[in-house]
DNA sequence: AGAACGTATGAAGATGTCTTCATGAATACC
DNA sequence: GGTATTCATGAAGACATCTTCATACGTTCT
């Protein structure tokens, strides 16, 4: 059971952005748009994970990894509570998941343009 | 009415990425991860605009909306039709639209931590 | 207390990103 | 054809970002 927010449609489908309203949302997104952060976080998207093991599941150093989850939790994206000597990370709420989940679900079906798309740019 | 692909539930919520998928869906949130794109996009949402009125609604330089509409161009999520001496670009699909709808719903709904909240790390 | 394990952190270097400046290309108007 | 308008583009500099390396901190076990 997913526990949407509601039906499937918010409140306010597109309404302009303030500067300061633009900053926050790029700066939640930005948490995002990097491969190794994404891998993380579709790796906690599944339960949650220790550091290690999350180092190991997405391939990174440990040091790495501990450095992303920082910024992660930095932005409330996700936890970390500790167990024994390990500290298990969790994603934040539902929020991050289904953002996520809708990321990733726009991104496959927009199948990246990249140069080769007939723009009337010219 | 919002026109969703289906009722609002994705086929499967929170696969695991492999390293290409994550690199291409970082790439594409990390166009909206940019105040600047955020606004010119969200200018965009409410409808096809001319590079000049979008500079002046976002408070940019042309040049400057120009270098990121060609990012977003190459991206697929705007394209540019010539309208006279305007071009007047526009959101490439509702996919897009819905992004950055939902992309913005979950940030305002996520209020970033920023160092104050009290983590188990430490 | 000492050793082993798991994690966090700071510094530093390589890269990437965004904006500005200057200029070029296409269209419209006179 | 010449000029004004609208947009694109390349170069360059300021700045941010990510990874690695080295090391420190906290916990558990003996």
């Amino acid at each position: 059971m997913v526990m949407g927010h509601g039906v499937g449609g918010r409140d306010r489908p597109g309404g302009r952005l303030d500067a300061e309203a633009a900053a926050h949302v790029a700066t939640t997104l930005q948490a995002l748009a990097t491969p190794s952060r994404l891998l993380i976080l579709t790796e906690l998207r599944q339960g949650p994970r220790p550091v290690t093991e999350l180092a190991e599941a997405v391939g990174m150093e440990q040091s790495a990894v501990s450095h992303q989850l920082r910024l992660l939790r930095n932005l409330g994206l996700v936890t970390g509570t500790r167990a024994g000597r390990s500290i298990v990370y969790s994603l934040y709420d539902n929020h991050v998941a289904q953002l996520l989940d809708e990321a990733i679900y726009h991104s496959e079906h927009l199948r990246l343009g990249l140069a080769d798309r007939p723009d009337a740019v010219g």
